[in-house]
DNA sequence: CATGAATGAGTATTCATTCAT
DNA sequence: AATGAATGAATACTCATTCAT
C-alpha cells in the first residue's frame, strides 16, 4: 500500500526519486527536524529541483511519512530477518532481543525521528504508522509466546513486549543519560538479565 | 535559576505573566504542538496583547523553555513530595513508584509536549532541562537505594531507576497502544510485580 | 456591510489603509488585469509592506473586492446625485441619462475592470456586487418612472433601463469602435433621441 | 490567415489537433476561466500529453486565441448563413434580427468567455480579434442598410448596429438579471419593437 | 507597563515551458 | 509525432519580532 499520489507515471522511477528523496530528507530530519527543513532543502538534498519534488509527492507531509514509512520498514524487515518461530529456545529468545537492541543502537538518530515527529502526521496516515509499530511489538511478543509457551498470560505477554520494545528506543533516545554509563553489551546484559526475572516470576 | 530575561523590573509582576503565558502556551501545544502555535495565539489565549508578550520573553523559544521548565518543576515537586527518604519499607517503594505512575498518568499530555518539543530547545536551554530529568531519574534511584540497601548494585539501580521512568512515561504516550489492554491499576500491578523480580533477582 | 476581515483594531486606519490599497491596486488592474497584478506589487502601489497589507486583507480576492465595491459606490453616489425624483419633467431625464453618460465616459477604465474582473470574485460576494449593480438600474428605472408616468409597462421600463445601463458601458469598453465615429456629446445624442422614440412608441 | 505556429507540418493534423484542442479549452474556460485552467489540464481535456499540446501552439496565450477566433468564427458563420443581402424586407429584417438574439441565446457561454478574456490577448493578436466584431457590426449594419435603404445616416445605421449588437450580447450576460423578467421571445419582441420606433424616427 | 500596527524575510506550492527519448 | 519527466521562476500568504505611542 502507497496512500501518497505522484504524477509520475513510471512506476519504477517513483521508487527511485522516492528513495533519493528519503535520504536527503533523513539527514535533514536528524540534523534539524522536521519543521526546521524546508522542501527547498530536501530538493537539494535529493539531488533534483523543487519542481521535480513536487512530482513525486503533494505535501511537504508527505516527505514526513515516506521518511517516517521507510524507517519502520527498515527495522520490521531486520528485526524479521532475525527471529524464527520454529526456534523455541530460551538462547534464540535472548539473541532475538539481542538483535532488536543492536538494531535499535544502529537506527537511534531514525528512531529519535519518528518519536517527534509521528504526531505531526495528519490522521489517517498515523493511524497507518502506528500500526506498524504495533505489528513489531506484535513480532516481539510472538517470540516470548514461542520461547516460553504455557504459563505466561496473554496480557503480560503485551506487557514484556511493549517493555522490551520501549528499552530498545531508550536505549537511543535517552542515549546523554545512559550511554555514559554502559556499553551497549552491557546495557544489554542487563536489561535481559532482568527479563528474565521478570519472565520467569510469571511462569 | 531563570535564564529567561525580561525587560520588565517587577518581579512578581514578571512570574505573575509567565503563569499566564504558561498556562495559555501549554493548551495550545497540547492541541497543536509549538511549531503549529504562534506568538500571538500565545498572547490571546494568556489574555495580553503580543507586545506585552515580548516584554516578558526574548523568542518564541522562551516560551517553550517555561513551558518545559513548568512541567518539570510540578512533576519533581510533586514526586518528591510523595517520597520520603526515611522510610525504608518495601512497601512504601511500592507506593511511590505507585505515586509516580498516577502521577504520569495525570501528566500525560503535558509529558508528550516534553517528549516532542525539547529537542527544539536551544544546546544550552535543552542541557538545563535534560538535567532536570537526570534529577528525577535521581530521585526514583533514591527509592531504591533506599528501600533495598545493600546488594543492588549502583549501576543497576540505575537502570532500574531509567526504566521505571521511561515505564511510567510510556503508559501516556503509548495509551492508544496501552490503555486500550489495561486500566492504570492492572498496568501499575503488573509493573510493580515485574520489577520486584527484577530486583530480588539483582540481589 | 463590509464583508472583509482585518486583523487591525482601529477602524479608521483600515478605512485609511484601504483606500490607499483601492487606488494602488486600481492604477495596477487597469493596466494589467488583475491576475496578471501580484500581491507584492499592490503592497508596493499602496505605500506599505506585504505584511501590512495582509494585515488588513485575508486574500487577494479581497483586494478585487475592494476595488469593485469602491467602483459601484462612486458610480452610484455620482449618479444619485445627478437624479432628483421630484423633478417630472422631460428635459430631467434628458439630463439624468447624459449625466450618466458622462459618468461612464470619466469612468471608462473602472467599468472595464469591473465587466472582466468580477466573475472572478467568490459566488457570496460576486452577488454583493451584482446586487449593486440591480441597484443602479433601478435608479435609471425610477427616472423613466417619474419622467414618463403613465403608460409604459413595468416591463418595458425595465428593459429600457437595461438598455441605456449597457449603452452607457458599451461607451466605455467598446471606445475602440464607437469613440473613432463619435464624440461623447454626438453620442448622447443620438442615443438619447433614440430612446425617446421608443419610449414614445411604448406610450 | 493563421497567426499561431506549429512545429508540426502535416496540416490537417495540425487542424485536427486544434480542434480538440479547443473544445477541450472552450469547456475549461467556460468553467473556470483562462487564468484558472492550466496547460495540463487542457492537454488532458484535448486527449493528449502536455508535450503534444506545445507541439501545436507555442505559448498558453495562444491557446486563448484559438478558441476566441473559434467563437467568432462560427458566430460569424451562422450569422452570414441567415441574413440575405438581397432580400430586403422589414420582416427580413426582422428576421435577420431574431437570428442574431437566438444565436446569442445558444452562445451565451462562449460569448461570455469573449468578454472578459479578450483583453488579456496581446495587442496584436487583440487586434486580429477586435477586426472580427467589426466585421460582425458591419453584418448587421448591412442588413440596416439593405433593409432600410434610404434616409438613414451612416452614422445612425453604425450607431443602431452596435446597440443591435450588444443587445444581443447582453442577453447572455446579463442574465442573471433579464432571464428572471424575460423569456427570449418576449426579450426580441421588445427589442425589435424599440428598434423599429428608433429606425422609424431616423429616417 | 501595555498596546498593536508595521515589517519583510521566509515558505510551501504551482505551473508554463522545454527537451531527451 | 508523441510523450512525460524535469525545471525553476514566480507567487500568495505567514509569522516572529520591533518600536512608536
Amino acid at each position: 500500500m502507497d496512500p501518497i499520489l505522484s504524477s509520475i507515471k513510471d512506476q519504477e522511477l517513483v521508487e527511485k526519486r522516492r528513495n533519493q528523496m528519503i535520504k536527503g530528507a533523513m539527514t535533514l530530519f536528524k540534523e534539524k527536524g522536521f519543521h526546521r527543513t524546508t522542501t527547498r532543502e530536501i530538493a537539494k538534498a535529493s539531488g533534483f529541483s523543487i519542481g521535480t519534488l513536487y512530482e513525486y509527492i503533494r505535501t511537504k507531509e508527505d516527505v514526513l511519512f515516506l521518511v517516517c514509512d521507510s524507517i519502520y520498514q527498515q527495522v520490521s524487515e531486520r528485526l524479521e530477518a532475525q527471529i524464527d518461530l520454529n526456534n523455541s529456545s530460551v538462547d534464540h529468545f535472548k539473541n532475538a532481543i539481542r538483535s532488536y537492541f543492536r538494531l535499535m543502537d544502529e537506527m537511534q538518530e531514525e528512531v529519535l525521528i519518528m518519536y517527534q515527529e509521528v504526531k505531526s502526521l495528519e490522521k489517517e496516515i498515523k493511524e497507518y504508522v502506528l500500526q506498524k509499530e504495533r505489528d513489531m511489538v506484535s513480532m516481539l511478543e510472538r517470540v516470548i509466546s514461542t520461547c516460553f509457551p504455557g504459563s505466561i498470560s496473554q496480557r503480560d505477554r503485551e506487557l514484556l513486549a511493549n517493555n522490551i520494545f520501549i528499552q530498545g528506543q531508550m536505549w537511543g533516545f535517552r542515549r546523554w543519560m545512559l550511554q555514559k554509563q554502559f556499553t551497549l553489551e552491557e546495557y544489554m546484559d542487563r536489561q535481559i538479565h532482568f527479563l528474565m526475572s521478570s519472565i520467569t516470576a510469571s511462569e
